[in-house]
DNA sequence: AATATACCATACCGGATGGTATTAAAAGAG
DNA sequence: CTCTTTTAATACCATCCGGTATGGTATATT
């Protein structure tokens, strides 16, 4: 089922007298270093060969230590593979969050919004990452929607509301700001993305262009 | 590896003296036939489960016949995916071929090709081939990289010629009509595309409205 | 110091996998 | 009809996988 997120990861002993909580796990300094350092590896090791392309031998040998400890803090594959996405979803767009919009010029707000996102997205771990998600969406369904809103769904607020402080001091014609900044997120994002799942990520040059395109797009459009 | 793609399929016999060409393959009827219905067979299951999801023997079940079968005709599992997916690239975008701009309106000949476009797009099994794709974009580069041509460039290139037709009328200002199809097509197809994945593929009335906004934001942008 | 718990090392289990070998039946070519 | 090649059926191989069992060691609380 895969939900069993956060219930019952301790399964080796499984309660003497199911009724008064069991004794709770006991939580050490030495335990939370080991936990970490699995998901550490198994993260880098998720990323470099997909889910299926790692076996728990390949983890622990890697890690050190033994299977039976990664079982009783993750469950097992799955949960493990769970925690890993859980913990990295966030990660990337943590330097996007505190962005605000200053400038007068709309162009120069969407401009930096969006050099910094696409930095973020074509490093090679985010490329990495976005690839195991998708490959995984299908077996991992819940995991897939909490990427999206820790992932996209974020960006896309973040743009909103440089975008609605335009719209408030009339520089920007009113509409709803978060379908707005779907377009222009998407005009950022997809292509550059794009190529670097095939392995040949878009120069400097090159994405620094296809910011100022998508501002100028949103902004004034092609017609004569 | 992974490059012998239409090298020595047929690998059983090593041929005795190797410089007489090794008496060729006999092409029969029959043989395209079972050739063809392990390709169906194998796409189908491909799609549903992914390439690690899907052992030979299971489609050897599927399809009747042998392993042995199987392996003189594609050399493997790795050559039977590369089969399967060239056949898939081209068969999504063959009803976008023909559309030609003939309307004087701009913004009516881009949400028709939005809307086939969108259509084809977020159909499941279209959906399903998109992320076996990029999930197996690491193992098969060369396959991704003839996805990409035959899928979304080719989508841009109707686009970007129903743009160039609206420029030489007068009524689009001049730039590389390659460039604005791409963040044309990035605006229509990316967050809908995202949403079929991730299980939930937006209702008709949203597919509308997106393309609607893609059409008037390339046209004439949101300044004040 | 004693006890309970987390950790380590390793062996093991049932099952599945990609791929090969062998032998027999079917079908095409002459 | 005969000969050659393809297809079928099946058994087999080596390997790997997720997960469990066991038995012993380190560590933290009492």
């Amino acid at each position: 089922m895969s939900t069993a997120r956060r219930s019952a990861p301790r399964t080796t002993t499984p309660s003497p007298e199911a009724g008064v909580a069991a004794t709770a796990p006991r939580v050490t300094k030495r335990g939370l270093e080991r936990r970490d350092r699995i998901l550490e590896v198994a993260a880098e090791m998720f990323l470099a060969h997909g889910y299926d392309g790692v076996s728990i031998d390949d983890i622990v040998k890697v890690v050190g230590g033994s299977k039976t400890n990664v079982y009783s803090h993750f469950g097992g594959k799955e949960g493990l593979f769970a925690a890993v996405v859980e913990e990295m979803c966030g990660d990337f767009l943590d330097g996007l969050q505190g962005m605000e919009a200053t400038d007068p010029d709309p162009a120069a707000g969407l401009r930096a919004i969006g050099r910094a996102l696409v930095a973020v997205l074509l490093e090679a771990r985010h490329v990495a990452f976005q690839r195991l998600v998708i490959a995984e969406s299908g077996r991992f369904p819940a995991m897939a929607r909490a990427w999206f809103e820790a992932g996209p769904q974020r960006a896309r607020a973040v743009i909103a509301r440089c975008i609605a402080f335009h719209q408030q001091a009339g520089r920007l014609r009113p509409a709803d700001p978060a379908r707005m900044a779907t377009r222009f997120h998407d005009m950022i994002v997809t292509n550059g993305l794009y190529q670097a799942l095939l392995g040949t990520p878009p120069a400097a040059q090159e994405r620094e262009a296809a910011i100022d395109e998508a501002v100028a797009t949103l902004l004034h459009g092609h017609a004569a």
